[in-house]
DNA sequence: CTTGTGCCCTGACCGC
DNA sequence: TGCGGTCAGGGCACAA
């Protein structure tokens, strides 16, 4: 469900409600998918009880949460995934999987399809783990270069929309805002990651952050699960050029936005805007 | 190494 | 009101 925007979205709303809470009491739904790729249930709750958050970061669509022992609780969304900061003893929503109970409040990991996963990191080794060790770059990061998206990609014989979604080309796009990125590059989705010229290259590297930036700005977008809170939804949906707007006309040229079917995931494109679509 | 496919799940929605 | 089919913001294991 949460690309990079929804998941930066929820950091920002977290961090000033959540850091420096101490964690009093841990509790995990039995046998619970998300906890498959974490120490298990009782040591995680033994070592988060106690401990306290001492910021929240992001990395990619990973969220993580310091703790000040120093380790991490890193939390992905997956598809499904939210966390609801809700008062203390306010009942835990179907497909809660996890819950930290503060002082005053508690904090709720909902997934109703468990595409999501938690893990704990002990202190040093965050970079070191198998789920983040791979990441490519932070879209968002000042040092994320054009020519540094030019090289990941130009090694890529795939389609440019199955690059983008390779988390270790560029960490945090997903389905929406690779499609949303093509479009606004004026690239097509399905041309060959590595046929991009310098100058394609660099139109596709400013779309991804001008995306991604004023994705944050409304707030991420909301098809239907995605909240950033208990009930409040994203506002980018109705800015989206192509995402989910097959058989409609394009904002720009009036074309009928195209859908295809790309590596099991649907690609949204308008065949005006978006050069020549390749033959196969 | 690369690339594409199928699968892990639940639930919403649509047409019959 | 069912009931089956399709689809969904992700990523991993696997085969070729």
């Amino acid at each position: 469900m949460p690309e990079l925007p929804e998941v930066e979205t929820i950091r920002r709303r977290l961090a000033p409600r959540l850091t420096g809470k101490k964690i009093h009491r841990v509790r995990v739904r039995r046998g619970s998918r998300l906890l498959r790729d974490t120490v298990g249930e009782v040591a995680l709750k033994k070592a988060l009880e106690g401990d306290a958050i001492a910021a929240l970061g992001r990395r990619g669509k990973y969220l993580l949460l310091a703790l000040e022992s120093g380790n991490f609780l890193v939390v992905h969304l997956g598809m499904t995934g939210a966390l609801y900061l809700r008062p203390k003893n306010a009942k835990p929503p179907p497909h809660t999987h996890l819950r930290l109970e503060f002082e005053d409040a508690e904090l709720m990991l909902v997934d109703p399809r468990t595409f999501g996963r938690v893990f704990l990191v002990r202190g040093g080794e965050l970079d070191s783990h198998p789920a983040l060790s791979k990441l490519g770059p932070e879209p968002l990061d000042r040092s994320f270069t054009a020519r540094e998206l030019g090289l990941a990609l130009s090694r890529r014989k795939a389609p440019l929309k199955a690059a983008l979604l390779d988390q270790r080309a560029v960490a945090g796009l997903g389905n929406i805002y690779a499609d949303e990125a093509c479009y606004r590059a004026g690239l097509s989705p399905l041309g060959p990651a590595s046929r991009l010229s310098a100058g394609e290259v660099k139109k596709l590297h400013r779309a991804i952050r001008e995306t991604l930036t004023e994705a944050i700005k409304f707030k991420g977008t909301t098809i239907r699960d995605y909240r950033w809170d208990a009930g409040r939804s994203g506002d980018f949906a109705k800015r989206l050029l192509v995402y989910g707007r097959a058989g409609l006309t394009c904002r720009r040229c009036g074309k009928a936005i195209n859908r295809v079917v790309l590596q099991g995931r649907s690609a949204h494109f308008c065949p005006g805007c978006q050069g020549r679509v390749p033959k196969s």
